[in-house]
DNA sequence: ATGAGTGCAAAGTGTTTGCAACTAT
DNA sequence: ATAGTTGCAAACACTTTGCACTCAT
């Protein structure tokens, strides 16, 4: 696997951590085999639930602190919600999520390359492909309307 | 102009209206009005601040409303946020916001025709592309950044 | 007349913040 | 020792909902 074993990450963590300034504490490390154990995107909710003694403003303050040190990455779903994943447990990658459903899928990291190369050159504009959920609605969800 | 005079719309809108059993009633008009008369995207708190008398409930349901009769549409911006413009406003196109700023750019409507072919294909996924902003950073803000 | 629509106030998400107590360094 | 972190509760932004009243039809 790409991101080695858990304790590793939370090694790196640590270590990263305490290069910046900041500390390894007990929410933080929480939050990390929280996110290092479960296979997909989760919401704050989600991990909060998971690391049941942190608490809820922690998770979220935790989840910034990584994402500064760029082990976390979170993409905007519709709705206003809010998904994380660490970034060595997947690889880079983009994200949709089915309208109908909720259920997010992942797309390959170059699907928008193109796109994003055009939006570069005729405006300027540098796309963060990976920080929002394309929309639409998936295929058992067509067929279930059908 | 695609939209018509404003008393067009307003017109068409009302015989939509009836036409599914619903009324035309003065919060509608006036969020019409507001739509009609604004250039880009606005948010429903914008909308209730142009429609004066208007309380945002009754904005956000007017907005719903003519969501379902096809007159209005929606993009999720990051942060929760939601803008909304008359279709026929603007003709179609996407949307790209700006990380920084939160500037929202309009994008040419076909730029993801290619990429929605692929999801289509490949997984069966409808692409509504213009439902969410994508996301990244924009040249003034790049510019201001180095 | 009568049921759809409105204003209001209250509840509901998801997230952030001020502050005193706590703890990793 | 001492600054970074936490838990808590309260505030936030945005949106939805229950209800009695009003108004378009």
């Amino acid at each position: 696997m790409t991101a080695g074993t858990g304790n590793d990450v939370v090694a790196k963590v640590a270590a990263a951590l305490r290069n910046n300034g900041d500390r390894m504490t007990a929410s933080r490390r929480a939050v990390v085999e929280v996110l290092l154990h479960e296979p997909g995107h989760m919401s704050a909710e989600q991990v909060a639930a998971a690391a049941a003694h942190v608490h809820r403003s922690s998770v979220y303050r935790a989840l910034e602190t990584l994402t500064g040190l760029g082990f976390v990455q979170h993409v905007h779903l519709g709705h206003g919600s809010t998904a994380y994943h660490l970034i060595s447990h997947t690889g880079p990658h983009l994200h949709a999520q089915c309208r109908s459903c909720g259920t997010v899928y992942d797309l390959p990291g170059p699907l928008l390359d193109a796109v994003a190369r055009r939006l570069d050159q005729e405006l300027g504009f540098h796309l963060e492909a990976h920080h929002v959920a394309l929309s639409g609605t998936c295929a058992d969800c067509t067929t279930r309307a059908a």
